[in-house]
DNA sequence: GACAGTGTGTACTAAGTAGTACATACTACA
DNA sequence: TGTAGTATGTACTACTTAGTACACACTGTC
């Protein structure tokens, strides 16, 4: 699987090419670390940053920041915080859900937001 | 709410009414951490243990590892595996359900476990 | 009154997290 | 060719995590 900083460092050079202000530099300014240490996260020299630096990465890069989390092996607060609130029928619904088909996943989720719940 | 170490201090005392091997120093033993940190642990001195210390006093106590795991401010680690696996499908079903009311979730669960899906 | 068992206080630590600060090296272009 | 902008390397650090080690004081009991 394609690492967490090679998906930074594609994400964002596809960006310069049309905005040179997607710079290692301008990036980690706007996103509040040093250059240096985006450097390093875009070379898989340290772990992905924290939650909050990948979202704001996430938002500067317009890509999914649950997909990022994901990559950088975490998961987004706000879903922990659901899934805390009612820890056995998140645990189970999960578990149950974990080796079906997308499609039925997606399907769950499709009914579920048209109200059929 | 309820802190973590209350609650496993009076689920140990209580095992300990009727077997007295429910001690701090013994239950501390069969999960493998010091009678001192255990004590700490249940007088909310320290933040809650590990995933996995949290799972083996879930086991002696016979309480359901996810809802400790809740207490803990943790989420379970297979959870969070699946959950990493597709993140755009989990996340967005997870935020449709979050507001809905334990029934309407409860009957989701057991919809999906009689296998309409 | 010795002693086994119990809970707790104090002091310490190894490893990891999430970075900063600064110096150096490369590259394009005016 | 100099210099502005960019990327990278090295060194350091404050904070957190997840505990251990050990001594101490109390209680019941034989």
């Amino acid at each position: 699987m394609r690492s967490f900083g090679d998906y930074i460092r594609a994400s964002r050079e596809a960006l310069k090419q049309s905005d040179t202000t997607f710079s290692v530099r301008q990036v980690a300014m706007r996103i509040g670390v040093e250059p240096s240490f985006l450097s390093k996260v875009e070379r898989n020299e340290v772990a992905p940053p924290s939650e909050e630096k990948v979202v704001a990465l996430a938002r500067e890069l317009s890509e999914d920041p649950d997909v990022l989390l994901a990559m950088a092996g975490k998961v987004s607060s706000d879903l922990r915080a659901a899934i805390m609130k009612r820890p056995e029928l998140f645990a189970s619904l999960i578990r149950e859900l974990k080796d079906l088909p997308d499609r039925a996943v997606l399907r769950l989720v499709r009914e579920v937001r048209d109200g059929k719940w």
